[in-house]
DNA sequence: AACATTTGTTGCATTGTCGAACATATAAGG
DNA sequence: CCTTATATGTTCGACAATGCAACAAATGTT
């Protein structure tokens, strides 16, 4: 949470001094994420949490009461003597969000509430065939609009976030690229404000990126501030979490993987290079690996290599692992290039990560040892949810930074 | 500058809550690093650029007065009406620090004031041979001595700052690994602290990271906030910008970036694999593509290869024109990853950079063509000092991120 | 020389947090 | 059941920092 001024300030760029009111603002937002991100909690929690003192924890719980935003109960059971400290805990109607995810092979919405409450959440199947965007952007609005009338009544709709299997554009929400959709240079972002017509602020993000903020904040990975979050469907993806904060690079499109060069002896790739990670340990490669499977391609085939993995089937455990030892390899030099401390494996690695895990340990050892040591190589904890968790958290995040001035 | 609090606080973990004093702390920070890094400036320029009234910026630059850190002149010649602006700059003697590099063919040690003043400078050639760290810890002692005592009376020693070949632990500036210096596992931070014994706390950190930071802060960039510095001497170093803030790692590992494969095709490497970056893009690399050197190495090589370039010899630009393709290779990488504005070549490369440029852009045209298209390859502008100043700036950034508190 | 303009200076208002005194709710012990 | 210790909420005044308005000062313009 920075503390950066956000008011309207000078002609020449943003204020960088600080009043009191900005103060205000970094207090009100510290306690609510904390009620977002770790549920209930006392108010004497609370207080040695934030270093704050007692009456000015009372106050600031006070000011998002009013806002509707957090309610208090009284006290559990306790041990030990004194008087009980009352429950904090959010009010998930008096925040919600509408978390859409377009990935290659489905798409998803959810209305999430503040503490990451999901209302409700609908997902469909997609076929790989390329649609038209507008035809896309119809379809979440349809899938929307079920899910939006089903909450509760006083619900306060205050922002909307999407993750898209493409490069995006941060502060406009341009999908730049994104070829499993057949997108290119399309403004996203405006098309989902003007045929949803919700009257909030529209986020979009690339899906690897959410899925990061989606395992930082809801994956159980407590102060964990390092992370590195790698999924597949078609291509890899990547997302990165340094210090508690998203890397986005500057326009936002920081973390594209796909193409780093893994293989001396790999296979052309759709880029022109030859033994890109993606050509190497993507979907793809994976069941080119499974001889038994040639024909069949996308999803279905994906569904197969499970179930033979599965079954036991040794062929299949093999093209796996030998997957897994080129994810490993690319794995490393993003070690040595971040020092995190957890890489996070979700999407098509998710799926297969129990017969994946040794060969990427494996692969992965040729990272720098002070730095391999001290990563942690784990599946997805949020699973298939992890990117619309994150595109809910995104669209959540501009309430919780300020929350007086964004709640109503 | 973050605004997290710093004051001693409960038991578990830091306090995250932001009281006045931190605020107070906040913009006096700011106004003293506008000072620092922008050099003199008016008092209605400050209040222009933090967008504090003119009341709280004549009471900070009082307080900043009142430390010995600022000082206000007359203000010169203006243009248009009006009652001129004192002008308030950085008294450099108010804080000095000693910035110390060690590379593989040289040793430096400088004064440092605020503001970047450099009072005085020594750098020694040292030969590629590997030293006891004793032997050099007394050898910067050496250095430092007559440097110290040439200071300006009434001078303000607040920090010491190192930057290392190797891979250094940023929290207590453990030499975790330097092969070209022949360390591992040495607790430099504490041996300089105890053989210089100057009372001021002691920073170590990786030369490239400080190369990073120094042409972030002095190099004229700007606001460019995103950047990727590249320099080599034996090995390839790799610092990062990040949003105007230094990314170490969890550990401070972050950035190596030496052993990224790039060739298939390539020469095996100390690391064991074939094709590493260094392998491809180092100094060895460009030593063995030059004939007519194969039997020289060393610094005295690479001056050999200068002369010979500056000569126009065919063979020679051909060799560094194939090292700059491969330079550009894994630079095609780190931009995908990192999407930043700018590439700064140092080291080496900086050295050679009329020659590498060309070959450089034409290898990193494999990167994304989004990222590829925002981001400018330049070279070092702070120089052979790059380091040395980013190490200085290391030291003096605890002062100035809270003035109040740290300069007496 | 009068006026407009910009900026420093001063004193008071406002905002936000802290701290002390008091009130309240629980557990433990007799 | 009553008393006591303890932890925490509540209240109110103190304190710190910034903002604001009125005034003063220094400069350019006419």
């Amino acid at each position: 949470m920075s503390l950066v001024n956000g008011k309207a300030g000078p002609a020449n760029g943003s204020p960088r001094g600080v009043a009191a009111d900005q103060l205000r603002r970094h207090n009100l937002a510290t306690v609510l994420e904390h009620l977002h991100l770790g549920g209930a909690a006392t108010r004497s929690q609370l207080t040695a949490f934030s270093g704050l003192n007692r009456s000015t924890i009372a106050d600031l719980i006070g000011e998002l009461s009013d806002l509707g935003l957090v309610a208090e109960a009284r006290g559990t059971t306790r041990s030990g003597p004194g008087r009980p400290s009352p429950v904090a805990q959010v009010v998930p109607e008096g925040a919600v969000v509408l978390a859409v995810e377009v990935s290659v092979d489905s798409m998803a919405v959810a209305t999430v509430g503040l503490g990451g409450h999901v209302f409700n959440q609908i997902r469909i199947a997609r076929s790989r065939g390329q649609f038209h965007p507008q035809t896309t952007v119809n379809d979440i609005a349809e899938m929307a609009r079920p899910l939006l009338s089903a909450l509760p009544a006083q619900y306060n709709l205050v922002g909307m976030g999407a993750a898209i299997v493409g490069i995006v554009r941060r502060h406009d929400g341009l999908v730049h690229l994104a070829p499993n959709l057949g997108w290119r240079e399309l403004p996203l972002g405006e098309m989902l404000a003007d045929t949803l017509d919700l009257n909030v602020p529209v986020h979009v993000a690339n899906d690897a990126d959410l899925g990061a903020l989606g395992e930082h904040r809801r994956g159980g990975l407590g102060q964990v501030s390092h992370i590195v979050y790698i999924g597949a469907e078609v291509g890899i993806g990547c997302g990165l979490i340094i210090d508690g904060v998203p890397l986005l690079g500057s326009a936002g499109y920081a973390g594209e993987v796909g193409h780093m060069f893994v293989n001396p002896d790999g296979h052309e790739c759709r880029c022109g290079a030859t033994g890109c990670w993606e050509t190497e340990a993507g979907e793809k490669a994976l069941l080119g690996r499974v001889e038994s499977l040639s024909a069949v391609s996308g999803l279905e085939a994906v569904d197969a290599v499970v179930k033979l993995a599965a079954g036991g089937d040794a062929d299949t455990l093999q093209a796996i692992s030998d997957t897994g030892h080129w994810l490993g390899v690319g794995i490393s030099n993003i070690v040595n290039l971040f020092n995190p401390e957890v890489i996070v494996l979700g999407g098509l690695y998710h799926r297969l990560f129990e017969y994946l895990e040794h060969s990427v340990n494996e692969g992965a050892s040729r990272a720098l040892h002070a730095s391999r040591k001290m990563v942690q190589i784990k599946e997805s904890v949020v699973g298939q949810n992890a990117t619309l968790v994150g595109a809910s958290e995104l669209a959540l995040a501009e309430l919780i930074d300020d929350p007086a001035n964004a709640a109503n």
